[in-house]
DNA sequence: CGTCAGGTTGATTAGGATCAACACAGGTGG
DNA sequence: CCACCTGTGTTGATCCTAATCAACCTGACG
């Protein structure tokens, strides 16, 4: 799991240096990133930041899987974002977090004080321009979720999330097509449920089901195998 | 329903200056913008802009509520986001629409061309913090309507609704506290259905539940009154 | 070997969807 | 002026999907 090849200094060779915040930067504006950038690492379980609290930092994630989620008084969850390598957290303008984040996988950060980043949000383009780029991404994504999450079926919500996964797990090789190779799912059946508003039990039953059509091979906890990504898009009751 | 004045050429007057993508333009940028800005309107019930168009503007909201929808195929309809008084339409970067936009009322725009206004973005530091500033913002809620989609119950989901309404409503009056007084609703039973993830049934079964349990009063079809709005808030579930 | 977290499977329940009938207001045209 | 129609909303009966409650399985680890 640990592609970190150890964070340095220089943001040359970084893993996700062409699809993070600072992607369109150029040798100038990097620089003045790595002036106020430092690593940060979470195991598994913890968490990245409260909601309520107050953010001292903003952040890229380097490597691991992070979520965001909103809890009720009674304890009811609800994830509204799986934050993979190059997502951003947090935002800039804003000094209390207004939702829990949390490691769900062991995460590395690559944070950046956020009164300096603010700073340079103000003053340099490329930066200001990549966010909202960026934040505009993240809301068709969230609006595709209300999709899902308002009107899908337990088992559209799962073949959903599974073609989701597969794709921005797979492009991070860039434009590889790949069938019949297995996924490592980055969530728990519990976090899975949470993310697409089901139990712990109907996710559970539904990757049984699935697995009987031969719609998917399980591999262990976190292995899935999609033999045949055409037939599971035929199950997501497409857009 | 008529709060737009008769829209003219010069920007001072306008309902949504202070509010909308414009609010932090100093009277050079606003010079730029009203050089490149046209009023166009829309009748309830009229498409704004339909998946898959070329877009050939972006717009503020000037009156009038409009709907963001997505379909499936099979005619599932999720509403993913209400478009009030001073709320952009339209994604500066992209040509293509991925959504559809609908009027719900009659609806002014403030419409801007595209190309023109991307230029703007890229050289108006103002409207592209504004920007960002904006589109975090409709991210926090579209992230917050996802909690509602994917754990609220019914009532719960009604109950946050107007409470929505009331205070979006209500706020263009700027701090009035006001309990008592009605507020019309800008949607239909079935565009709230689809905004809130239920059948047309349900939402009239919860109103009229809600109305005999005393916490909201009916008025036609479109008017509302809520006596307590504590009482509401008690039935939201409360993040 | 026992414990515990994570996962599966079964039985039952319940909340909201679906199917269906009816109510009501606002036009429209005779 | 009234009869009719249509779009919108309400209410009732029934069904079904996913939630809930509960038991059990599996593998990792002390």
């Amino acid at each position: 799991m640990d592609l970190s090849a150890s964070p340095s200094r220089d943001c040359s060779g970084c893993p996700i240096r062409h699809r993070a915040v600072c992607s369109s930067c150029d040798a100038h504006e990097i620089t003045r990133l790595e002036a106020i950038k430092y690593y940060r690492s979470f195991e598994a379980g913890q968490p990245i930041m409260f909601s309520g609290d107050h953010m001292a930092f903003v952040a890229s994630v380097v490597s691991g899987t992070a979520t965001i989620e909103l809890l009720m008084e009674d304890g009811r969850k609800q994830t509204a974002g799986l934050l993979l390598p190059s997502d951003f957290i947090g935002r800039p303008g804003r000094d209390t977090a207004v939702y829990d984040v949390t490691a769900v996988t062991d995460v590395t950060l690559c944070c950046f004080r956020r009164d300096a980043f603010e700073e340079l949000v103000g003053d340099t383009p490329h930066i200001a321009q990549r966010m909202l780029e960026m934040s505009l991404d993240e809301l068709d994504a969230a609006r595709d979720w209300m999709l899902l999450l308002g009107r899908k079926t337990a088992r559209e919500k799962i073949a959903t999330f599974l073609l989701m996964i597969q794709k921005r797990t797979q492009s991070t090789v860039e434009g590889a097509q790949d069938d019949g190779k297995e996924i490592a799912l980055p969530l728990t059946r519990e976090a899975m449920a949470d993310y697409l508003g089901l139990t712990i039990e109907t996710v559970s039953r539904q990757f049984s089901a699935m697995k009987k059509a031969g719609l998917i091979v399980l591999n262990g906890r976190r292995g899935v195998v999609i033999p045949d990504a055409a037939a599971l898009r035929g199950e997501t009751g497409t857009t």
